[in-house]
DNA sequence: TGTTTGTTTTGACGTAGATCAAACAACTCT
DNA sequence: AGAGTTGTTTGATCTACGTCAAAACAAACA
């Protein structure tokens, strides 16, 4: 029997439960009104007017659609990808709560990406426009949103290392210790969660085929570092995971 | 490896040379000013007061430095790099004139990644702070600078593409196709060019060892779509080498 | 001009991870 | 509850690319 990690989000059901503005977020510590003063997230309150659901397997927004705005996650999770014509697609990122999706289509006015739900989740929808006359009256809105895009650059350049020069325990290794930590900020279990993604979708993320992430995974069971049981992970040895990773050795 | 000493800034020799402003600047419509007015980029003159020199070699700014500018380059080329704790690098990404330097800082106050010159460079230094102002007063500057991260976060969801799905001989393709369309962008010819980078750093940007480069270099050569001398190259069928790229298939 | 040092090419061989395959476990839908 | 569908694990085998090695070449320097 697989144990529930703890969640802190309850399931809110009418509509008067998505109405909850910025102010009233639990995380706004983490996500766009992050470092703003009272008075400033007020005004954000009024920006922020859209809330809407999106189901498992359903589209935020698709690549090739026009742009208008940026989204936050008020719950749920996430998978970014971009496909080829010929449809092999390459995840791009895993998204949680407090997150920001969509930056990647100011460059173009299309979306570049998939942002597709891993499971049922609540939307902030954050309009483009709106959002840059605000930043023009709140300076510390502007730039906290450049960290926010910035932040997502730097990430990206961890991916690139991840893909460019580690071996796939490695990889995996890193992957488990950035979902921990992420994890672990918004109030969950560090060392015990379950995973949204099939093992395809991480090996989509990682560069390598489904087997070879399960055959990590149970590596890493094997050596006692992890606990698995499907998408339920425990980690016993968060050392072990973090040498793995830090060693890059070869 | 080589490690190269830290150097400061040398002094620039003939500072007339060097006093070249945005609004005088061929690269206008390429870099930062891009759709902006003539009186705002009168404006941005302002802002972009300090241009240096920075050697082949060099480092413009390193991982971990504290972050206070962004950096626009007038000419030469550079690689960013970012580098693990066991020396192994890997390039994120080769930068060109009318290029922007130095965003992955915004996020955490000292720059992310190290950035070199693959030859003699001269580059505009913008100050965030100057620049944050700026935007204030200007929206078109602030919402082309949205779009220039922007343009950085969809390239390197690029790159992870690359890294991720593609066979070593899509990766180099894609790249040289890359480097084509950028240098037509700035009047060079798309079709004869010479690589400022060595086969090991277009090996470390594309995921791949300098030996498999090589390789793949010599079985264009030998299938007559580039031809290669060394760092120069000529691309002598531009369409197999689309259709290499394009394919993806398998 | 010759010596050194770094870069590129090419060949021979090894291996991490891909591919193929099969059994099984867990959801979904009726 | 049962049938179909989707996701996971594990084993056997294959291969694209890495590794090692050596030689050719080019650039840097004395």
């Amino acid at each position: 029997m697989k144990i529930e990690a703890p969640r802190l989000r309850p399931a809110p059901v009418d509509i008067n439960a998505l109405k909850t503005a910025c102010s009233d977020c639990n995380l706004r510590e983490i996500c766009l009104p992050a470092g703003l003063s009272h008075d400033e997230i007020d005004q954000l309150d009024e920006l922020v007017y859209t809330r809407i659901k999106v189901r498992r397997g359903d589209a935020l927004y698709r690549a090739g659609t026009s742009f208008n705005a940026i989204y936050a996650i008020r719950s749920g999770f996430f998978k970014s990808r971009v496909t080829t014509r010929d449809g092999r697609e390459q995840v791009t990122g895993f998204s949680m709560a407090g997150e920001i999706l969509g930056m990647d289509g100011i460059a173009h006015g299309e979306y570049n990406c998939d942002a597709v739900a891993l499971e049922d989740s609540e939307i902030c929808t954050i309009p483009y426009a709106h959002l840059e006359l605000l930043a023009h009256d709140l300076p510390s809105l502007q730039h906290h949103f450049h960290k926010v895009m910035s932040r997502e650059i730097v990430r990206e350049n961890g991916v690139m290392m991840l893909l460019g020069v580690m071996r796939a325990e490695e990889r995996l290794a890193a992957f488990l210790l950035n979902l921990s930590q992420r994890l672990n900020v918004r109030g969950f279990s560090a060392v015990e969660f379950n995973l949204r993604m099939t093992r395809e979708e991480i090996g989509s993320y990682l560069g390598m085929k489904l087997e070879t992430v399960s055959r990590a995974f149970s590596k890493f069971h094997t050596d006692q570092i992890i606990e698995v049981d499907q998408k339920h992970i425990r980690i016993v040895d968060i050392d072990s995971l973090r040498k793995i990773y830090a060693h890059h050795s070869h």
